[in-house]
RNA sequence: CGGGGUGUAGCAUAAUGGUAGUGUACACGGUUUGGGACCGUGUGGCCUGGGUUCGAUUCCCAGCUCCCCGACCA
């Protein structure tokens, strides 16, 4: 793409209501715009992250068997009466909204109700199991106090998936593989070295669920890690119970702070049972179906990879999920930069060509804000060393390289 | 939801009971071109409603906004 026909503009300071580092940068370097406390557009650059953080997730969840679908925005009230979950009183963060008739509708802070009602119109049977749906949506939240950028907003995104199986073993080997796609989410979008699978409380539903936690300042969470079995405990379980029952010892412990990425839950027949969401087994008998939600906040999580890896100059975002894989600069008149730009862009590379008319300094910061993992700069300094200055975004030195040797790097 | 703040140009800020200055961004002209380069010119602004006052961006009240602390957070 080139970056004089991107609408959006760098800034060299933040707006003064934003706090939070992640904030900050994506605001500053162009990537999303806050319209209400708590609600950010993604701008163009940003929804280039958000969607390859989104496809890693996709690829993982596709990978143990998951079917993508989309569930709506808007729910029914009887839907969410079923569990208890329509009232104010019980469930604080509703936005909720009407038909003109005067019919109730929420919108969804959550998927148990909406995947719970709408399998039972596909599951019969014995054969029909286990399913494992799950959708990428937006979620609405009436947060009292939005806060930290786009880690904890009043409409987010994010991926949810439900497993519905025939009974709790089969469950529990699917949770025990989700687990492990998690862990390669966090790993693949650059996360892996500083999360962890955190044992968190499994409120009404099991004794535990499993968090997965990204060690964070700007977490709000406090986690205690045993960096020998490398797993955590959350602060709000750490009993003498959940130490004996991990097996760890306390001394073994260390306090960090963290910020919530991932969470996983055993529901049983939480849902099922209101649902009446049962299955005829082999003999014909109506048996509940076990089920399990898994979450990843997808929107948070491009925040906190802002969080965790960005530096004094800006983002360093993992090439995994970087709005384009190469930034090329051209500095002062030349024809090489655009033909090398060409050149990339025919072989599928994602390359942002910066061939704005503007100062060499300005060019060389912005691409330090943005954060784009290769940055090649041409220039007659740089041509007449022999070909194209190649610098990585998280590395001080730079080298001259051939286009032969452009290619062997960034493939 | 309790408490405390805040609101001046696209953004960041200053001053002021007598209609507002700077930086940046933007436009134009010129000089520049390896770390947000320089000179000149120009466009653009006091959250909303009420009150006090001869006069309110300034003081008071209310509303709204945004931020912070706490509570909350499948």
């Amino acid at each position: 793409m080139y970056q004089s026909k991107l609408f959006t503009k760098t800034r060299k300071e933040a707006p003064a209501d934003e706090v939070s580092k992640n904030a900050q940068l994506l605001i500053r370097a162009g990537f999303i715009t806050k319209e209400i406390a708590g609600v950010y557009s993604y701008l163009p650059l940003g929804l280039r992250v958000l969607k390859k953080i989104e496809q890693i997730t996709r690829e993982e969840m596709d990978a143990i068997g998951g079917s993508e679908m989309r569930t709506s925005a808007l729910q029914e009230k009887s839907v969410w009466e079923k569990t208890n979950r329509w009232s104010d009183d019980v469930v604080d963060n509703w936005f909720k909204t009407e038909l003109k008739n005067g019919t109730q509708l929420g919108l969804s802070f959550t998927n148990e109700e909406a995947f719970s009602n709408l399998m039972k119109g596909f599951i019969s049977s014995y054969k029909d199991l286990p399913l494992y749906p799950y959708d990428f949506k937006t979620i609405f939240r009436n947060e009292t106090r939005a806060k930290s950028g786009i880690m904890r907003g009043r409409e987010f995104h994010w991926k949810a998936l439900y497993s519905f199986s025939k009974d709790e073993n089969e469950h529990n080997e699917f949770y025990k593989k989700i687990t492990d796609s998690y862990i390669n989410v966090f790993n693949r979008v650059g996360l892996g070295g500083i999360t962890y699978l955190t044992f968190a409380s499994g409120g009404t539903f099991s004794k535990y669920s499993h968090e997965f936690q990204a060690l964070s300042d700007a977490g709000e969470d406090i986690i205690y890690i045993d960096s020998t079995k490398n797993i955590a405990i959350n602060k709000e379980v750490l009993t003498d119970e959940v130490l004996s029952d991990l097996g760890v010892s306390k001394d073994s412990l260390k306090e960090e702070k963290s910020i919530e990425v991932g969470n996983i839950f055993s529901l049983g027949f939480k849902f099922s049972e209101p649902f009446d969401l049962t299955y005829k087994n082999e003999e014909g008998k109506n048996i509940p179906v076990f089920m399990g939600s898994y979450g990843i906040g997808i929107s948070r999580l491009m925040g906190t990879i802002v969080e965790t890896l960005s530096d004094e100059k800006g983002i360093v975002w993992p090439e995994s999920v970087a709005p384009f894989q190469v930034h090329i600069i051209s500095l002062g008149k030349n024809e090489e930069a655009e033909d090398l730009y060409k050149k990339l862009t025919a072989q599928g590379v994602e390359v942002l060509f910066d061939d704005r008319d503007t100062s060499a300094g300005a060019k060389l910061a912005d691409a330090d804000l943005i954060g784009i993992p290769h940055r090649i700069v041409v220039s007659a300094k740089s041509l007449e060393a022999g070909g194209y200055e190649y610098k990585k975004r998280n590395e001080q030195s730079s080298s001259i390289f051939s286009f032969e040797q452009i290619q062997r790097t960034i493939s």
